[in-house]
DNA sequence: GTAAATTTTAAACAAGTGTTTGAATTTGTG
DNA sequence: CACAAATTCAAACACTTGTTTAAAATTTAC
């Protein structure tokens, strides 16, 4: 065994050059030469490249979920009738089990916020379905924390507004370079993650409410 | 001449399948063979793939464009001193340009929205570069109108909240397939991009006002 | 109507893609 | 150490990509 073994590196550089060039417009040749290993070595490893694309997706999955779902506990354990769950808190509660991702590699929050929104348009729904198959539970249960913290709001609305601030958290990550390039220029701000999502977080406070 | 040129065709369905498949997971076979011309006339008539893409942009920004400047005039136009310029008009006032876009084809406001999200991230910012290049002017006028319905945000916080708008909304286009599949079959209701469009700025203006 | 310019066409090009192969090498186990 | 299993490797596979070519067809202009 290597200090880090082939799997990992493969899947290390795989995770970097998914969140900058997209999944189609990244080749196995580019990744495994990041990785320093032998171009056969993912299908050996993973089967194939969408395989590996999913493996991506389920390393983050397996840090973010656990971590979320403990802290989405710990919050409604402190609900009493009188102390009623807070949208702020709520969407709060993302930001610790997101920025544990970090523990992966620098930087994989934001990748895994890029591959949540590439996987929408780019995969032809294999991800989105990989997720809803995999913690489905968990997202309905998330759903319901929403809709009890907004309970005069519609269900459709509901459903649109969230999409929207998806789109908000995921087009400001995959942009995140361009956005940095004129943010840095224009306004010469140092932009991480962190900076981002609070930032992010009154602005879908503010829409989600309405 | 045929009834519609070749130039024309080739433009139309790569404006599809450039919506639907991304810029760089679109072959210029599909293309011609939706278009139903030969392969080399891409080539012939723009010269490269990536001049097809600016060209299929520039088409909508043609129409989008100078319908956007006369609909701005005409807001500016009635304020007064007593009539200040309020948020909510000027979003609305992206509306009409915007579906102005569907005389060209059904579905161009939506591709062009898909396609101002793409050029973001897809095209290591050679579109982006083309509309500062050609409309900066405007956008800059853009800007200034929006700071001057939110004069107590900074320039800063302007910047980061029009980009989360900006996701907002072409997220919501990019994945409006696969969100219309979840949305009918959660909600069974038609959504058409006027329809998400007006869900989206109440959505954008509570955003932007915090 | 004929010559010139424009456009269309089929074929081929070089380059890049994911995947498979079978031999070489490394690793773990008795 | 020796054997077997797991891994690595270089090479080739079949396929798709954007682009170019040069001949054929069409349109335009005189």
């Amino acid at each position: 065994m290597k200090k880090i073994d082939t799997k990992t590196r493969i899947l290390n550089a795989a995770e970097q050059l998914f969140a900058i060039y997209g999944f189609n417009n990244t080749s196995l040749r580019q990744i495994t030469t990041e990785a320093n290993v032998n171009l056969a070595s993912v299908n050996y490893h993973f089967g194939s490249k969408k395989s590996l694309i999913q493996a991506v997706l389920a390393r983050y999955l397996q840090v973010f979920m656990p971590t979320l779902i403990t802290e989405l506990d710990n919050l409604t354990a402190q609900q009493t009738n009188t102390n009623q769950l807070n949208l702020n808190d709520l969407l709060h509660t993302f930001v610790k089990p997101l920025l544990a991702l970090n523990q992966i590699s620098a930087q994989s929050a934001r990748n895994f916020m890029v591959m949540i929104g590439r996987g929408y348009s780019e995969t032809q729904g294999h991800l989105r379905r990989y997720i809803s198959e995999n913690y489905g539970e968990t997202l309905n249960h998330i759903m319901q924390l929403f809709a009890s913290t907004l309970p005069n709001i519609s269900r459709t609305e509901l459903f649109w507004r969230l999409h929207f601030s998806l789109g908000a958290l995921v087009f400001t990550m995959t942009s995140d370079s361009a956005l940095a390039e004129i943010s840095e220029s224009d306004f010469s701000e140092k932009v991480s993650t962190e900076y981002i999502v609070n930032k992010l977080i009154p602005f879908i406070v503010a829409g989600l409410k309405n």
